[in-house]
DNA sequence: GATTATTATATCGCATACGATATATTTTGT
DNA sequence: ACAAAATATATCGTATGCGATATAATAATC
C-alpha cells in the first residue's frame, strides 16, 4: 500500500496529517540534522564543514574533474559549489583553472596537500562508525529505501 | 553485525571508505535535500519555507506555547528560531510576547490567520504525498530507523 | 556562416543552521 | 538574603543551499 492512502486510512481527520508525529520529512530532515552535527567536532580537526568534506570526498575519488561534475554526484547546484571550491582552493587542498579546449569548464585537481589531507580524512568514518546506532543490515534497507527517496521528483 | 564493523570487513583498504557510495550520511543527507526539495512549490503556494512550514506544525498543534517549546520540538536551536519566529509574526501568522510570570519565556500565539492557514496547508501533505516512492511499510520501517538515529549521540 | 539553442558558470538575494558569546531573569544553595 | 548556578533568549559571525537572472562559450540548425 502506497505510504499516502496508509496515512489516510489511519487518520480520523485531515488536520492529523500535520502533526509532526505522522511526518516522515521531519525525522528525515532530523536524522540528517543529527548526522551533520556529529561529524563537526570529527571534522573540526581536520578543518573542514560536512559540505567541504564530501566535496573533497569526490575530489579525493577523482583527484582531477570538472565543477559540474561535483555538481552532479552531489546533487547540489553549482551555486551552492561556486563558493566551496573556493574555499577548499584558498585553503590549499585543490587548484582552479578555466579548462583551454572548453573554456565554459572549471578544472578542479587535488594538491599535493589534498592527498595529505586524506590521510588524517580517513580517521573521521573510522571514528563515526564506532558507535552508529545501526546494524549494518538496517543501513543496507535504509540506503536502499533513500536512493528511491533521491530518485523521486515530485 | 554493527555498521561499522561491516563496512570494515567489506572494504579492501581504509580509503575506500572515504568514497561516497560507502557513506550512509551521503544519501541521508541527499534524501533530505530531495524532500524538501519537492515541498518548494508546494509550499510556495501558502507562502512558507520548509523550516517555518514545521514550525507552524508546532504552533497549529500546541496553539501556545514558548519558543523553548518549539526548539524541543524542532531539535534546532534558539538562535534558528528565533529570527524564524520573528518572520512569522510578520506574516501575522503568530504573536509573540514576553511571559509575565517568567520574564524570559516569550509566549507564542497562533492568530486568527495562523488557524485559517491550517485549512491550506492541510492540502500539502495530501497533495505531497501522492507519489511518494516508499510503501507504508518501507515508511514504518524507516522511521523507526531515522528515531535510533536522531537520538544518537557521538 | 549567421542565428539560435544549449551548456557551464557567475552573481545576487533570501532563508536557514550552527557555535560562540552576552544578557536578563529566575532558581538554588548556604 | 545574597552570591552562584541555571535557564531562556538575543546577537554576531560563518557556512551552506536555493531560485532567479545574467554572461560567456560552444554546439546545433538552417
Amino acid at each position: 500500500m502506497r505510504y499516502n492512502n496508509q496515512v489516510k486510512t489511519n487518520i480520523k481527520n485531515k488536520y492529523e496529517l500535520l502533526l509532526l508525529k505522522n511526518q516522515l520529512c521531519f525525522p528525515m530532515y532530523s536524522a540528517t540534522n543529527t548526522i551533520v552535527n556529529n561529524y563537526r567536532p570529527l571534522l573540526k580537526d581536520i578543518d573542514l564543514t560536512y559540505t567541504q568534506y564530501i566535496v573533497m570526498m569526490v575530489v579525493w575519488e577523482k583527484k582531477k574533474l570538472n565543477e559540474k561534475d561535483i555538481v552532479n554526484a552531489l546533487f547540489l547546484k553549482s551555486n551552492t559549489i561556486a563558493p566551496l571550491i573556493k574555499k577548499l582552493e584558498k585553503k590549499g587542498l585543490i587548484t582552479i583553472k578555466q579548462d583551454s579546449i572548453d573554456r565554459r569548464n572549471i578544472i578542479i585537481e587535488i594538491t599535493k596537500k589534498g592527498e595529505e589531507l586524506k590521510e588524517r580524512a580517513v580517521e573521521v568514518p573510522i571514528k563515526y562508525g564506532e558507535h552508529f546506532p545501526l546494524t549494518s543490515k538496517e543501513v543496507t534497507a535504509l540506503k536502499e529505501m533513500l536512493n528511491k527517496i533521491v530518485n523521486w521528483k515530485i
